[in-house]
DNA sequence: ACCTGAACACCGTTCAAGT
DNA sequence: ACCTGAACACCGTTCAAGT
């Protein structure tokens, strides 16, 4: 009965997140997280069920370091900066975030997230039935150009590029949603 | 000296492959790859020099299934029947279509498509020198569009709501590689 | 309640040996 | 040249035991 408990969850979580971040997704092994904690390997079960559902805390984690966007601005500059923070955050933790094409965004800071780009999207004029369908395609093309990036597939580019890429990909957005907006004519 | 091979790299790749598409990435296991092929764990590595190798390997082979965009359609028809055979593709292999994302396109048989959407780009009336990065922005769609999808994070869409995303998604990709003509206005 | 020690089945990979 | 047998370090996970 009682005794202090010497790691909790949200540590578990956080270490496991910060190795991937330094070493890579294949480091954040049972026994090298327990080491980097102080504890036996077999101390972690208390407090994720697996391994798998380490990695469902750690995505949930990196989740919550999203920024919202900043309010007060027009919906362009909202959404801009939104897909912005949100790459950086991909740069921030490349070997996990691939990981969030993996599973739909049900917690509670990605529905925040969500429901920052549908306000946005509400601006612009898109009607409401519509709104859901063009977030996810928005959202879509800005994930799988993060992943790409993080993932290696653009290893043979230069930042200066992928930069450039980015800002063509956000204008081509902007441009699709406008396209959306209930007065578009056709 | 000479003896007959009881199997071959071309085999490996494509039981490899048959294995992910059944059970799964994490079912493919060097031993249960070599008891598939009735052979002990250690003969593969005198065709893979590892397990990394095998999974490139793997990758490669579904490139190759790709079928080229048949030639003779205008270039509307053309891209969106081969976004089309990509998306059909990533159903097919689930499981590793996603690695796609890990490693730039650099196979012949990548090369090759990528040289057929230059071509349809080119007929488009994109100008020479904004070609490649066209070709980046709508291939990065397509793809993180469809690893989206077999990767789980459309899990709670139905598939026709996702049929209807995908059209979507390509007339949005139509529209930018038009307002990218040379003789776009603005 | 929280952590440990011992154990299990499995993983990728190596090396020397057989034909 | 091609495959095997034995071995190694490591992996995730379980169970019973300690405080």
């Amino acid at each position: 009965m009682g005794r202090p408990p010497r790691i909790n969850r949200g540590r578990v979580l956080a270490e496991a997140l910060a190795m991937a971040d330094e070493d890579g997704l294949d480091a954040v092994t049972m026994s090298a997280l327990a080491r980097r904690l102080g504890v036996t390997p077999m101390a972690l079960y208390r407090h994720v069920a697996n391994k798998a559902d380490l990695l469902d805390g750690v995505v949930e984690l990196l989740l919550t370091e999203f920024p919202p966007p900043p309010a007060g601005l027009p919906w362009p500059e909202r959404l801009g900066i939104l897909a912005a923070n949100i790459r950086a955050s991909a740069h921030r933790h490349a070997s996990i975030f691939p990981l969030l094409l993996e599973r739909p965004a049900t917690t509670t800071d990605a529905r925040r997230t969500r429901r920052a780009v549908y306000e946005a999207l509400g601006e612009a004029g898109v009607p409401e039935a519509r709104i859901a369908q063009v977030e996810r395609l928005v959202s879509t093309a800005v994930l799988g150009f993060a992943v790409s990036e993080v993932g290696g597939r653009f290893r043979n580019h230069s930042r200066r590029q992928l930069d450039d890429d980015f800002d063509v990909l956000r204008a081509l957005l902007g441009d699709f949603i406008v396209s959306q907006r209930a007065d578009a004519r056709n």
